[in-house]
DNA sequence: CGAAAATCATTAGCAAGCTAATCTTAGCAA
DNA sequence: TTGCTAAGATTAGCTTGCTAATGATTTTCG
C-alpha cells in the first residue's frame, strides 16, 4: 500500500512529528522551534543571536523574535557584548536550565516511537542515505 | 561523519526540503502548503473545506485560511453547496488549473536532487521503512 | 413539532519562519 | 578625521498552522 513518492513521504512524517512534538512541547509550555534554539544553548551557552541562527539553521530576524518570546517566558536573557555594542549575547536562566531533562525525555520518548519495530541494519542504512539526501539538498 | 540521530536528520532534511520548495515556488507566486491544497483540487475539484483538511492533514481553519488567499490569487473559488448552506466547495479556476504543469516540474526537480546518487534498491528499502515510521506516528 | 446536538465554516489570537527595509555600531580607507 | 562600508540586530509585513471560541445550518430525538 505504498503509494507516495518519497519527498511525499518525507513531508508526511515532517508534519506528523511537528504535529505531535508541538502538543507534546505544549504541556511544558514552550514552542517547537524554541526547543532548537535551546538545545543549542545548553550546548553553548551565552553565544551571539547569529551564531545561533546559523548553529539551527533559520534567518536571523527568526531568532531575534524567538528569543525575545523566550525572554519573556524567563528561560533566556539577553545582554549587550562588553567590547562590541552590536552584539547581543543569549545566557540561559535558571529555569533555561531546567527545562533540559523535560524536553529531552519528550524527544527520546518521539523517537523511540517513530523506531518501532525498524531493526538495527535497516536503522543503519536508513540514516546513511537520509545523510546523503541532506548533502545533495545542500 | 553522522552524528545526528534518525529524528534531527528527519526535522533538518525537512526545513531544508521546505526552504528550497518554498523558494522556488516563489517564483510563480504560490506559497509552500497552498501546493498541497492545489495538489488536491486537481485530483478531486469541488470538495468541501473539511474534506480537503482531511486529504491534507491539517486543521479546517487553516484549510479556510488558505483557500480565502487562494481564492484572493484568483487560483481557485468558494461556493456554497446547494443543497446543504454549511457547506463551503472549493473550485479551480482556469489558472488554479494552469499552474499544476510548472508545480509538478519544481516537484519533480526536486525529487531528482534529492535522489542523486541514491541506487534503485536502497530507495526502496528506505521508502519501506519510511512508510513504517509514518504508521508508527499514527 | 420543537429543542438539543452535531456539522461546517469562520474569526480571533498565538508563534514559527521568511524577506525586505531600517537602525546602530564598528572597522577601514582616503 | 571623516566618510563609506560591513556587521549585528531589529521592525514591518506576509503566510502557514495551530487552538479556542463563535456563528450558521442541518439533523436528530423526545
Amino acid at each position: 500500500m505504498v503509494e507516495d513518492d518519497v519527498q511525499e513521504q518525507l513531508v508526511k512524517i515532517g508534519a506528523k512529528m511537528r504535529k505531535d512534538y508541538s502538543d507534546a512541547l505544549r504541556d511544558i509550555n514552550i514552542h517547537v522551534g524554541q526547543d532548537r534554539a535551546l538545545c543549542q544553548l545548553w550546548k553553548e551557552d551565552g553565544i551571539t543571536q547569529v551564531q545561533l541562527s546559523e548553529r539551527i539553521s533559520c534567518e536571523p530576524p527568526t531568532v531575534s523574535n524567538m528569543v525575545k518570546k523566550l525572554e519573556d517566558y524567563g528561560l533566556v536573557q539577553r545582554s549587550r557584548d562588553k567590547h562590541d555594542a552590536r552584539i547581543s549575547r543569549v545566557y540561559l536562566t535558571e529555569r533555561g536550565r531546567e527545562i533540559q531533562a523535560p524536553v529531552s525525555e519528550i524527544w527520546n520518548k518521539q523517537q523511540e516511537k517513530l523506531l518501532q519495530g525498524i531493526q538495527q541494519d535497516e536503522l543503519f542504512l536508513v540514516r546513511r542515505i537520509l545523510q546523503q539526501m541532506l548533502q545533495n539538498l545542500t
